[in-house]
DNA sequence: CCTACCGATCGGTAGG
DNA sequence: CCTACCGATCGGTAGG
């Protein structure tokens, strides 16, 4: 039961936000009488604190495998922003959840974030600086800004498709939409990234970042 | 008056959210009574409406003078990131507002991009593509993706910087620290866009654009 | 622009 | 997990 309030919970606080979602509407949704779930959620507060707790608990255990996995350069790159970017298609509730709280709770988000996010960053930006000083990425990239601008970018893409999704060819069905957007996101962080390469090696890079994007479908 | 309840209107709405701020909030805020409100705009619904309208004016008229002046290239690529840029971190209430939006309504909001935007966005999207034949422009460009990816990049950054800043270093000021997040989005869209040039040609093309990046604070 | 007021809904509690 | 209920606040109206 439990767990069938928190799915509820994530939908609705996503599509409509907390302040939009009253009690009522999330009984509603699960079936039970509102007083109902404040047994299991003490207050309407407790109700937000669980539903990020379950959203954030994925990267516990997510992040450390990636980042401490014995790769380097582009086969890392590729991980990790494969990981992030099948995290949030997968359920963009996720996405929209994690940008109303910055904008609904910016210091108790941000003070999650310098516990939970800013260490592991700090040992991306690590990498990106040992990749700076061996030539493979692009000597001007500020690690910290950059990592920051892809992590926000992956989340309010996702986030906002249904809406900024406009501007891209009413032609195409849904499904393409979206594979385009992916691609030309994960392009643009690759490409600002790394250096172009000197010699005309074609161990088809890009086609292996594409298809990966399509995996994720 | 009315001037004024807009000002209070779009803090507040960017704040707390539309749903997160009640005619009350918004009353003592200006300095008059609740029911007052409701003289100068009818409903709740029409402040929103208000408020929204007031952001979108501005682009009427600043959108179609970026587009139709007679540069080109980089030159034009500049002067209109640089505009989006320095719009929304005038004022990053407009940011937040406008992902709000993007979240509370969304069918609304991609009806009025249809609209209102997406004509703007296919005169640049011809224009890369024209630079993508004359080989200024990498090849692999999704125009209507970029463009969209860039928009949504810059509007997130500003709207959730407060939140998101929290993985920079703590040590520079506040200041620095939007300059370097700035002037990193900027390199990010340009250097994914444009493709290297072969020859060496030192006119300070980096410089420019970092440098305008500081009149903009 | 104000005072006075309204029905509906809010999050939450008592008690079983 | 339910019924019954509460004070506070919501957006909005009447009338001046």
């Amino acid at each position: 039961m439990r767990q069938q309030i928190l799915v509820e919970a994530t939908r609705l606080f996503a599509a409509r936000g907390f302040d939009g979602t009253s009690l009522q509407d999330l009984a509603d949704a699960v079936g039970i009488r509102k007083p109902s779930l404040l047994y299991h959620f003490n207050s309407k507060a407790e109700l937000r604190r669980g539903v990020l707790e379950e959203l954030l608990s994925h990267w516990q255990d997510v992040l450390p495998r990636l980042l401490l996995a014995a790769t380097s350069g582009l086969r890392r790159f590729d991980a990790i922003t494969r990981e992030l970017v099948t995290f949030f298609t997968d359920s963009p509730d996720r996405a929209r959840l994690l940008v109303r709280e910055a904008l609904d709770r910016p210091v108790e988000l941000r003070a999650s974030i310098v516990d939970n996010v800013s260490p592991w960053v700090k040992v991306v930006c690590d990498n990106i600086r040992a990749g700076q000083k061996q030539g493979m990425i692009h000597p001007d990239v500020d690690p910290e800004a950059y990592v920051t601008h892809v992590i926000a970018l992956v989340i309010s893409s996702v986030a906002t498709f249904d809406t900024v999704g406009a501007v891209m060819h009413a032609g195409d069905d849904a499904q393409a939409q979206r594979a385009r957007h992916v691609a030309e996101l994960l392009r643009v962080a690759r490409s600002s990234l790394f250096r172009p390469r000197e010699r005309a090696d074609d161990d088809n890079e890009t086609t292996t970042l594409t298809s990966a994007d399509h995996q994720a479908r």
